[in-house]
DNA sequence: TCAAAAGCCTAATTTATATTAGGTCATTAG
DNA sequence: CTAATGACCTAATATAAATTAGGCTTTTGA
């Protein structure tokens, strides 16, 4: 296996990097807007890796590359994924202006772009959703029978499991103790998202250090 | 969710095709073609997809088709790989031209466009693979250590075990009987591609009709 | 030390791909 | 019956993406 250049090895690690966050393979201009040089260098490496045997793609075909050697075969298997907001009552969340952090999430729960969202409230404890916990979200307008959602009824945003039979829709929250929202004719029912995957919002490396003493 | 028509669930169904058989999701011409309409056609469908929630697009943007909602989800998860030769000694294998038939392959282990080959000779039994069956294999010019490829080294195709130690190259068969090939620097070894999968060359189906007394 | 290769560029070109415009015909909901 | 919608078309157009040409520096291996 013929060894890589600096250039190259970034290059690589950048297309396997961009494939992962979008979620399809990125064209040579992605490549070079993300790596700060022009087309014609990415196109250039391009080659080089496909004639050291690191990739292969199709003549002129957009996106088309392939990876046949990953360089870093998931040293990391974790993508960060931008918190955007909190789901509560009103706020303005989605705006993608203002991101609020970051979490790393396992590559194998994400489906093309996702963010997260802080989670605020109780009504989904038993689903193991809890207050200050994030959850990922694949932005979607529609979602199937007993997806978790996040979904704005009117103004007031929440994560709820959708419920759908026949025409009777509802919003049911994980929690004995709370009743589901039922969806009416004339309510406004809006579905943000489908939830992926829960991050607990204890960070675990902290308390690490903590407990030995930090 | 809203109900599909006949075209579009045709088109849906087509997307979900090609872009396991790709590797990738397909072009809008690239539909076109496979489904025998013409370009502006699939955009309008994929357009009323869209708007009914079950994909989503980035405007303008190549192979940018996001299933969200598969129609069939998973319902057969085995694709068809044609076959297109046989491992032998000699023969022009690869050819495209003489597809000689097609085995069923699970989904989850194909990566990218495949083939496969019809096995001859016993040198692998001890991974399993036995004359008669059907190595479904990656073209790739490149492969790691400990790989199971298929090589040419001259005049002759073979699968066996790679094993690279620093200079040293063997293709090592699996079978206790045989002895390793062993690559000199002046031998030409090309790498034909990665086993990927193995396909028992006994027809199932054809046996359990026959002790069911067909 | 010197040529080849790598890494970069600008400018242009070619090709692929998405999209629009404007039309026909069939089906369907009112 | 009729208007709306869906499914298709041809012909263009617009844009994205890949690729080529030609030239400049810096590394690197012999």
């Amino acid at each position: 296996m013929e060894q890589l250049t600096n250039a190259q090895d970034t290059l690589l690690q950048a297309v396997e990097r961009l494939k992962r966050a979008m979620g399809m393979s990125p064209t040579v201009q992605e490549l070079a807007v993300e790596l700060g040089v022009k087309a014609p260098t990415v196109f250039e490496g391009l080659k080089r890796l496909e004639d050291k045997g690191y990739i292969r793609r199709q003549a002129r075909k957009a996106r088309s590359i392939e990876i046949l050697h990953a360089q870093t075969p998931d040293k990391t298997n974790l993508t960060a994924v931008p918190v955007l907001g909190v789901v509560a009552a009103g706020q303005p969340i989605l705006a993608i202006e203002n991101q609020i952090g970051q979490v790393m999430v396992p590559n194998n729960v994400l489906r093309g772009k996702c963010f997260a969202l802080k989670v605020q409230g109780d009504s989904m404890i038993d689903a193991d959703i809890f207050e200050g916990d994030y959850v990922v979200v694949r932005r979607q307008p529609i979602a199937e029978n007993s997806d978790i959602v996040v979904a704005m009824v009117g103004e007031e945003a929440t994560v709820k499991r959708l419920s759908i039979e026949g025409e009777h829709i509802e919003l049911r929250p994980e929690n004995q103790k709370l009743k589901p929202i039922i969806i009416g004719q004339q309510d406004e029912l809006k579905i943000i998202g489908k939830v992926l995957h829960v991050c607990s919002g204890v960070d675990t490396e902290a308390l690490l250090k903590e407990s030995q003493g930090g």
